[in-house]
DNA sequence: ATTGTTTCTAGACAGTGTCAAGATGGTGTG
DNA sequence: CACACCATCTTGACACTGTCTAGAAACAAT
């Protein structure tokens, strides 16, 4: 603790805060390289560390992807919630800010998103990956419980209306991060806020039979 | 031709029909050991060839999984049919009655359906996965025609309309085969016919401003 | 029968994840 | 302050992967 020479050399032989920095290099290669071409070794080099490292802090593998997948719901709430905030006060369009942050969100990050819900490899009884994902979930029972005035955790049929929407955002998502709603919908020559205004349309169509009628 | 020796001896050097013979191999092996276990030497030991094989009828791994999920899309539009034969005529029924094949191919060929929707590993400017996958697509098509009156192919607002149900299904498909539907709909406890009953009414729910009112 | 060609085998190569043994440096105790 | 302890990191080995090459085996045609 009274030693400053500690960050100074960051060549020295422990690294100080190894975990978090193989997560940022684990983030960078799955966005440069996808998830099929992941791979641990080259997490490592990226960290400057050798290629056994990781295993004293991520048992292996699935280990560390377990990890940046919980760190992928953190911020994919993060973001759900800065739409939210941004969006008027009204349910249904509070709904809609959410599936678009939803949507937003994996176009930013694909193969994070994809290691988050299309992976098997994340442990899904994980702890933290657990605790990550159902906050996420939460956002959306809060969304459908406000909207409907029922609780989804407590009512079948609200929950039946909150796979609804969550079906729709997620279906969207992976759709548009594989490209095929490229054709349809000619996403490639949109600005940002023309991508989001037909996202919200297309959520708007789903809805509007219970939504601001 | 006059040789009848050809089909008596499986051990013959020759195989035969190869291709085919490792389609089903590599068939079986995905859906034992998933997309991330799936090894193209394990699937020449199953075929009982040599590890060298494959690249004969196949360029590379990533040739053989993109005829594997040509071969799914075409098995997928077989269900998809089947469902739609076997139910009433409505237009609005017979796209349910497309979303719930769409869903319960999924749930019976999980892996198969993640190797022909996520993931980055066929090529999809294969001309026989084109092909494939545009005649699932126009399914859909050609139900939202009905449907709506109006060619989405022609009609931007038509096709956004598409994207709700495709959206919707396909999205109902990921979260169902990845077992985020479980706790939501307890799906483990049902038999078919309630699953199925299930997904209709969750479809229904996001057309009924349309659809059989 | 002799060529030619397709099909398949066998070996080598670089790369992967995981495991075990050992080196390194910080931490706390006497 | 010296010592032992322990978490951290390195190194090397192992089995496995996909791909490439050379060559063997079987079929087809002349």
């Amino acid at each position: 603790m009274k030693k400053p020479s500690k960050r100074t050399g960051r060549a020295t032989y422990h690294h100080g805060d190894l975990a978090s920095a193989l997560l940022q290099a684990a983030k960078l290669e799955l966005a440069e390289n996808g998830l099929d071409a992941f791979s641990l070794r080259a997490v490592a080099k990226r960290a400057g560390v050798s290629h056994g490292a990781p295993a004293h802090h991520f048992k292996d593998a699935n280990g560390l992807l377990t990890e940046l997948a919980a760190l992928g719901y953190e911020n994919m709430t993060e973001t759900i919630n800065a739409y939210q905030v941004q969006a008027a006060a009204d349910h249904g369009l509070q709904l809609v800010a959410a599936g678009v942050g939803y949507v937003d969100f994996a176009i930013e990050n694909p193969s994070l998103f994809r290691l988050m819900f299309s992976s098997e490899r994340p442990d899904r009884n994980n702890v933290r990956f657990a605790e990550a994902s159902g906050a996420a979930f939460d956002i959306m029972v809060t969304n459908i419980s406000n909207l409907f005035g029922a609780d989804p955790s407590k009512d079948p049929m609200a929950m039946r209306q909150l796979m609804v929407s969550w079906s729709l955002v997620h279906g969207l998502a992976e759709l548009v991060i594989s490209g095929r709603a490229e054709i349809p919908l000619g996403f490639g020559q949109l600005t940002k806020a023309e991508r989001e205004a037909v996202l919200s349309d297309i959520m708007l169509r789903a809805l509007k039979n219970t939504v601001s009628k």
